[in-house]
DNA sequence: TATCCTCGAGTTCC
DNA sequence: CTCGAGGATA
């Protein structure tokens, strides 16, 4: 390349360049977005980014104020179609411990109604540290292959897979569907090699091996991927037409007669103290495996066993991942910065001298809160030995789960002298309100409300975020540059953009990487978005203690918009009919109520939020298509001692069958199933002539096999 | 009232 | 990914 080295640019030489880098880029992104064609390629315009980024780290106050790196409406570099698997991808729970490995078993015993001694078979593994990929073969052949993404859909990879060894393009006597998971990683040996082909070619080099695995994996063009080695193991499955054998163990052994490699420390333990021996096992070989893991996973052996113990919302009852101790290293403490989030929460971020950890340089950490940084957790309890932190010090940081990076400890013998504990600020750093701190809560708050600019920002950016309106092209970034230039002050504003924008009123092309292109691109996003369904709808107005779970709850309840605020407004003293109606909702307690019911009293929000709903079309919830189970969308209520399944099990399952359960007999109960030593219940359903039926006959109801 | 579970809100780095 | 807190349950 005839560009001269980063390294060697004098700070006037720099400067050039980022203004020739700022041209190039802007032309290429015109060229992108209007009709001629691109003069450069993808990895051209990819590689001057990275240039222009480079010297902007090195020369931070040469940064441009329209630096490509903030560029609105550049090139997307998502090119990866999107694949929904069939079946989730989910994550484990972790044990940090014995003792979590312990509970992790007595846990299941409970939940299947065991008794404390009885076995349960369970299997080990190492935890590859990977990236996680999901492989469909349809009729032997390899269909697709997709990345885990959020769980529920990923990036189409399929070109890149076929360039993997280990993962067979055909396979012989395989079931006729058969989705196969495992982890595509990278080796000690090859990452080290590569690293230096890289370093020779004056290309990036990766951090760590896992890095280098899920760069190679993403590359746009699958030849890069070809020459580069990666490496997979499979260890699960999702969608089959036939079951691959009746234990976790016999399927990994038939992953690998149908050609898959499987991890060869994979044993299957009788009870903890094996487990534990062969975490020890494992543990003990890590440095010289060749590649990376992080923890042991446990699998419960019986597939029979897997299907009755169920899910989690987010995680498998039947399985965990055992983590190896996190990594430590030391460094100062530059300075304890305050963020403050959308709902006023005054967050202590500690700035640190840059210190790798596990294989990645960290320079920020969380602090939690004003407690934490004191050295108490939020039972009260010392933690630290008492140890506060304060700028300056030296601290041991450590990545919780091997993510998020936290401080564990200090270092009282190298503290500089003359320093005092951290005094938290009783005012929000961004608008000066009161920052109040709630009785029994952990968090000091802002109250300022939307007055402050960091909460109304942060309140736009949730309502344009994933599980919120999701507009493309229209990110944090672009929120905040908004909200500066006045142009978006609340929610309502974004679906005013556009007239303003044709009427002249805003002005988009006079801002560098903005043509009309560019802003007709974004309208159109934000007018894909009018129509939304109500529950989305509730989750983006970001009021307290109501989520995605919650909003759904709601939703489901009211079925329309004009129900929830008929109801909701009717609802403002905090008592009454409609009061008692929303609190009755299962998942929605005072809390949540008192929150919900405030927020839309409030006449400066309630006109915001019907400054924005004019402008949309909000879609009726509706309840997910019972399917044709014979107690979908009943009320039951279980009551005395079941003899076949656990309460927690019945429960899950009802559910599953699309009914819903409740604590106890009313007028809305549909059924109520008795087991032996029933009692009021049982009475009460009886004068309110509720069906009552013993478990025997509710197994037959749900056809249970 | 204590305990378990789930959700909400906050966070980092690539 | 984690913590804290809300909600349901025993």
């Amino acid at each position: 390349m005839s560009e001269p080295e980063i390294t060697d640019l004098t700070e006037a030489e720099a400067r050039a360049e980022l203004k020739r880098l700022a041209n190039v880029l802007a032309r290429a992104n015109e060229d992108y977005h209007g009709k001629d064609a691109p003069q450069i390629s993808d990895a051209e315009y990819d590689a001057l980014k990275r240039r222009n980024a480079k010297i902007e780290s090195r020369f931070p106050a040469l940064k441009r104020s329209d630096s490509p790196s903030d560029q609105v409406g550049a090139k997307p570099s998502e090119t990866f179609s999107k694949i929904t698997h069939a079946v989730a991808m989910l994550s484990l729970g972790n044990a940090f411990s014995d003792e979590d490995v312990e509970d992790f078993l007595q846990r299941n015993r409970k939940y299947l109604g065991l008794s404390d001694q009885d076995p349960i078979p369970v299997t080990a593994e190492p935890k590859i540290d990977g990236l996680s990929l999901s492989l469909r073969y349809v009729g032997g052949q390899l269909e697709h292959a997709a990345t885990r993404g959020d769980g529920t859909t990923g990036e189409n990879v399929t070109a890149n897979a076929r360039t993997i060894d280990d993962i067979p393009q055909s396979l012989t006597n395989a079931p006729e569907l058969l989705e196969v998971r495992g982890e595509v990683y990278m080796s000690h040996a090859d990452f080290a090699a590569l690293n230096e082909r890289q370093a020779a070619s004056a290309g990036k080099l990766f951090a760590n091996p896992r890095n280098a695995a899920a760069g190679s994996l993403r590359q746009l063009d699958a030849g890069i991927t070809r020459s580069r080695p990666l490496r997979f193991f499979a260890y699960a499955w999702g969608a089959l037409s036939e079951p691959l054998a009746d234990t976790q163990s016999g399927a990994i052994a038939r992953l690998s007669a149908l050609g898959f490699q499987t991890n060869p420390l994979t044993k299957l333990c009788e009870d903890a103290a094996q487990l534990i021996a062969h975490y020890r096992d494992i543990e003990a070989r890590r440095a010289t495996l060749g590649y990376d893991i992080d923890g042991v996973v446990y699998k419960v052996d019986s597939l029979a066993l897997q299907e009755r113990l169920g899910f989690r919302s987010t995680t498998p009852r039947w399985a965990i991942a055992h983590k190896f101790p996190a990594e430590l290293a030391w460094t100062r403490l530059e300075a304890i910065d305050i963020q403050v989030g959308r709902t006023g929460a005054l967050s202590p971020v500690a700035r640190l001298t840059p210190v790798t950890v596990g294989g990645v340089v960290v320079s920020n950490a969380t602090l939690h809160n004003e407690d934490y940084i004191a050295g108490q957790d939020s039972k009260g309890q010392t933690i630290r030995e008492g140890k506060d932190i304060r700028p300056g010090d030296w601290v041991q940081v450590y990545r919780a789960g091997d993510v998020i990076p936290k401080i564990s400890d200090v270092d009282l013998a190298r503290r500089p002298s003359g320093t005092s504990p951290y005094s938290f600020p009783h005012r929000c750093p961004q608008c000066d309100s009161e920052a109040l701190r709630e009785e029994g809560d952990a968090v000091r708050r802002c109250t300022g409300g939307l007055i402050c600019p960091a909460q109304a920002v942060e309140k736009l950016k949730h309502f344009v975020s994933r599980g919120a309106f999701d507009i493309e092209g229209l990110g944090a970034k672009q929120v905040e540059q908004f909200y500066t230039d006045e142009w978006i002050r609340e929610p309502a504003d974004i679906f005013r953009l556009r007239e303003n924008y044709e009427s002249g009123i805003r002005q988009l092309r006079n801002r560098e990487g903005w043509g009309d292109k560019s802003a007709a691109n974004l309208f159109d996003a934000i007018d894909d978005k009018r129509t939304i369904p109500l529950a989305r709808l509730l989750f983006s107005l970001g009021i307290r203690h109501v989520g995605e779970a919650a909003s759904n709850l709601i939703a489901f309840h009211y079925g329309t918009w004009d129900a929830l605020i008929a109801a909701v407004t009717a609802a403002k003293d905090l008592s009454g009919p409609e009061w008692d109606d929303l609190n009755a909702v299962d998942g929605i307690g005072s809390v949540m109520a008192g929150s919900l019911v405030t927020a839309f009293s409030q006449p400066a929000e309630r006109a915001s939020v019907d400054r924005l709903v004019e402008q949309l079309t909000v879609l009726p919830a509706e309840r997910p298509a019972a399917d044709d189970s014979p107690v979908a969308g009943l009320t039951v209520v279980f009551t005395g001692t079941l003899e076949r399944m656990t309460r927690a099990e019945a429960k899950a399952r009802a559910e599953k069958l699309g009914a819903k359960v409740a604590g106890s007999v009313s007028a809305k109960t549909d059924i109520l199933i008795a087991g032996p030593g029933a009692g009021s219940k049982a009475k009460k359903a009886a004068d309110l002539g509720v069906r009552t039926v013993d478990e025997q006959e509710w197994l037959d109801l749900i056809g249970s096999a």
